[in-house]
DNA sequence: TACTCCTAAATTGTCAACAATCTACAATTC
DNA sequence: GAATTGTAGATTGTTGACAATTTAGGAGTA
């Protein structure tokens, strides 16, 4: 019988999860400042795992640290979401393009993966942010299974991203069928196991696409034009037609 | 008039350069411990700034740092070379479309990127390190025209882990045309000058798989068919058939 | 008023001492 | 001899105090 090694974290990591959720859950605003002081006395700790803590924010990108001058919550901004969103259909290419072929050689391990695909089923019809929720964990999952670290890295990274856009630009993710959703993912996985790298990247393009489509739905006509102007939202739905 | 507030570097942030250069110099081998206390005698300063900026390489992934165990140098292998060149063919080309796009609308701002050129043409027939680094440089400058900053963000840390393989696999890029890299360099700049989207990703493409070839170039016939088997390889060559 | 200079308060940066944890190796057991 | 346990030393983690820097606001000046 063998154990997990059950990796306790640091101090400074559960600060910095504690205080990246007060962010996401809206507790601390764009713009508030993180002091150190306050911080150490509310956690009852000391500055110094909390200074860690804060590095670690400020290398998500989700604080900013000025040099003798504190870190601030910092502020998206749609060019953000698009670039956040091109990267993850580009990279996620590459991923499930490797894990297609790496698919091929060798048994995957699906496990993970298939048990987030589960915990989206059950979800389904239940609150919408929790849904966004499943499905970055899903989808970082699925990028795993491509075996590339820095790329995995990127999707969770960016993944926290995309938890600040929802908090602060008002993504709802409201009305999108979710059963759609669900039954997409399957086809990928299933893409990916039998070893089809360019249908499992083509679904991925579209999942993508879709997920933008989503994101713009909360805003005025006038906006998503705009939006729409941008070069960079030309290239993510120019794409479905690459490969 | 205004200046550019010149944000000198934190103890820390210098710290971890001296460190970084030590690592890509040879001073420090893969799987040599970095000891707080040794490296605050010899830097003459306290372990605090020692602890941020092992915590700095460490999001780089030039060391690796393990809870209670401290950090070591980290050792890279033949997969992260390759994720490491899909993630800049593919990224790169992005941006590249993006800084295309951009010159449509306004003026990009070519100062820095025709410097680093410049800087590559005088050291034309000299030390082939010094070409490797300056063509990096270039080629980050390059990127940064995008004004995507996850992804300027992110080809400064794949530079950095260029340098790693560079010094730790035995990369050379010794016996390659110094001159043609140069002239394809000024043919990529012009297609994005005059926003040739398509043309500015070909060109792109192609210096990666340039780039992928000379660093195979040190290698014997057994290693390079190994190196062709991955999937990975075979992404980064047929991707020039993409778009 | 608008501007500069100055000072105090707030805040981050640095340090050295102490606590907690890990590693290596000797002692012990089977 | 091999495996286990125990212990000392090495190393990281944490803390509170002090130093350096920035910021905000008031006094003085034109």
């Amino acid at each position: 019988m063998t154990f997990q090694a059950l990796e306790s974290q640091s101090t400074a990591e559960l600060l910095a999860e504690q205080i990246r959720d007060a962010i996401l859950v809206g507790k601390l605003h764009p713009g508030d400042r993180l002091i150190e002081q306050e911080l150490s006395e509310s956690f009852k700790t000391s500055r110094g795992p909390i200074r860690e803590a804060i590095r670690i924010l400020a290398t998500e990108g989700l604080v900013e640290h000025r040099k003798n001058r504190g870190a601030i919550v910092s502020a998206p901004n749609f060019d953000d979401v698009l670039e956040v969103y091109a990267m993850r259909m580009s990279m996620g290419s590459i991923a499930v393009t490797h894990a297609s072929q790496l698919s091929l050689e060798s048994e995957l391990d699906l496990g993970k993966v298939t048990k987030k695909l589960e915990a989206m089923r059950t979800a389904v019809g239940g609150n919408a942010n929790r849904m966004i929720s499943l499905d970055l964990d899903f989808q970082s999952a699925l990028i795993a299974l491509g075996a590339l670290p820095r790329i995995t890295e990127m999707f969770e990274q960016t993944a926290v991203d995309i938890g600040v856009f929802v908090r602060f630009l008002g993504i709802k993710y409201d009305d999108s069928d979710h059963k759609a959703l669900i039954s997409r993912h399957e086809k990928l996985l299933k893409a990916i196991k039998v070893g089809n790298a360019s249908q499992a990247i083509e679904i991925w393009n579209g999942h993508i696409q879709t997920s933008v489509r989503e994101f713009m739905k909360p805003f005025s006509e006038v906006e998503v034009n705009e939006l729409f102007e941008r070069p960079l939202m030309n290239n993510l739905f120019e794409m479905e037609n690459v490969r």
